[in-house]
DNA sequence: CGTTGACCTAACGTTTACGTCAACTCCTTG
DNA sequence: CAAGGAGTTGACGTAAACGTTAGGTCAACG
């Protein structure tokens, strides 16, 4: 716990919510050693309190997208990338643009994607009621039919 | 190639589109290692003709779904349960229920990625509005601005 | 003041999904 | 008939993303 920590920073005004390693590891049903791993990867920078990982609410919205971006199956190398849009330098046009190009080639890549899943869906679906179909007819009576694989 | 072998099988009648795992290799653009790999794992179960694997249309649909899972970040694992899910034997009732269970769960995992690819679109989407915005900022005169992490 | 609990680093182990040889078997072609 | 070219089966190597000890620090608690 950081607690205290916390209030002895500021004063006692405004907690600005601090958390530990520990903290972020349960709420977000990961192991600290993950946690460890993305900082290594560059992916996370806490500050320190005498060796121990401080992380502030910038921190945890930072683990939470990477989170996000780990169930949709990116690596942790493309993450970072995307996590890097967000900290471009106003004032070096050439890192915008280069910026701009990287954040549209991930947005047409989610809309592929973003597709696939919607195919994928209908198709699941219309197996869906196919199978529930076939227990129909299994549960009055006791007929047969076959099903062949995928199309 | 397996075209000759194609027509001598079929007697000419209808080719029946046979592939050799070259054929898929380099439509799909994967190695046959890879192919192999999957079969390994029980996702393919190609014939033979002497030693020799021979893919016909249903392995070939097998593969591209293989693949697209795989795009979407599944294991080969998870992938291998949904496919088995195309080939449940209709006359067993217990079966049908826990393929219908398992499919049903596989949708609402894809319901919760195309959620989240929307919201992460949508972020995206406003951090390339914002990064334009500096660009153009950037290009007319040379004003400053500062931009702050995700919130 | 000893011991728990939470943190730390360092280092090796593990799983997944292949890549990369090596060595062999078949055609087919010059 | 020699030489490719495409296929085969091992077997070992590798990158990613952690898990799992091992060993050490430090503050709080009874």
């Amino acid at each position: 716990m950081v607690e205290a920590l916390a209030f002895a920073a500021t004063g006692g005004e405004r907690p600005a919510r601090l958390y530990s390693i520990g903290d972020l590891a349960s709420e977000f049903a990961v192991s600290p050693r993950a946690i460890r791993f993305y900082e290594d990867q560059g992916l996370l920078k806490p500050q320190r309190i005498g060796g121990n990982r401080v992380y502030v609410h910038g921190d945890r919205a930072r683990l939470k997208l990477i989170l996000r971006g780990k169930r949709l199956g990116f690596s942790l190398a493309d993450i970072k990338e995307m996590l890097d849009l967000y900290s471009v330098d106003p004032d070096h046009l050439e890192q915008l643009r280069v910026s701009l190009a990287k954040g549209r080639a991930r947005i047409a890549e989610l809309e592929r994607r973003r597709a696939e899943i919607v195919a994928t869906l209908a198709e699941l679906r219309e197996l869906e009621t196919a199978v529930v179909g076939m227990i129909r007819e299994r549960e009055r009576g006791s007929r047969k039919r076959k099903q062949g694989g995928p199309s």
